[in-house]
DNA sequence: GTTGACCTTCTAGTCGGCTCGAAGGTATAC
DNA sequence: GTATACCTTCGAGCCGACTAGAAGGTCAAC
């Protein structure tokens, strides 16, 4: 099996070797095997188990979160404890599910405040400073469709 | 127009005042208007730009990405400043169908994760202690799969 | 055998985003 | 007129998530 020294697997997983000592020691991840000289010593279960960790941060889950998912994911073959891992991924799929809605929403919401624009009245902070005085000749440039194709429609 | 006081604007939008003066404070939001006593005095337009702020937040945007869009929804009734909001909006709508995407290949990565179990090799972590002798008579219980629509599919 | 890039532990600092408390002013009800 | 529930500013503190620095050990190349 192969084998990787701390800032191999930083640059493989995208995280610092500051903060791989840091996760492990919060407990998100496990403590790699040690060389004879006290070299942390990690394997391709450890660059799995972070690339999870990645994809999660970039989502925006906060560490917490993840230790609860990391936790199934290292756990997640000992036949023990598959039923709380049901019930932890059953729940952070609904939560995924409602995230994806929201997302979808939300770039809905921009898009119609952007058609909506022109329409819109001056808020109350809006002083004469603005400059806004609505030109009638001017056209409101579309956004561009391929913006949000993937984002509109469907939130379910 | 409706007027509100901070408290009132906290429980409308779901930040508490002591929050919403520090949004003020980073600039964030506009200072709204002052009463003959010095009591902020909030608007529907500020509900609704907090409202949106809201909204941005439980989606994990940053402050500062929040800001960005927050300037956009402020000013965008102005002419002066409308091709800059199409460049604005355009990158966040184009960053917020990147999330999709990757929120969608999440739930599918959690799913398979799932489905796959039974098959995956302990890792170096997984000690004798462990207990995790799989037993080859148990059934893995299938997820709901309710807990999934939505998040699984097409990923744009 | 020394240079330089890497590793170790430890402690302290930073940054974003609030949150609390003190000290005091305001508004309304009794 | 006083209780109490709100408001004000200001400054300090807190929590999550790193990040930097000190002091020292390891390893491969020259």
């Amino acid at each position: 099996m192969a084998e990787y020294r701390i800032s191999e697997v930083g640059e493989r997983t995208g995280f610092t070797p500051s903060t791989l000592r840091y996760y492990e020691e919060i407990g998100l991840i496990p403590g790699p095997r040690r060389s004879p000289s006290g070299y942390r010593t990690y394997d391709d279960a450890h660059v799995e188990l972070l690339t999870f960790v990645a994809r999660a941060k970039r989502l925006g889950l906060s560490l917490d979160e993840i230790n609860g998912l990391a936790t199934a994911w290292r756990t997640g073959h000992c036949s023990t404890t598959r039923e709380q891992l049901q019930q932890v991924l059953a729940a952070k799929l609904h939560q995924i599910r409602r995230r994806l809605e929201e997302l979808s929403a939300f770039g809905e919401q921009i898009d119609a405040f952007y058609r909506d624009l022109a329409g819109r009245p001056a808020p109350d902070w809006c002083g004469p400073s603005c400059g806004c005085v609505p030109e009638e000749s001017e056209e409101l440039v579309p956004l561009p469709a391929e913006a949000l194709s993937g984002a509109r429609g469907r939130t379910n």
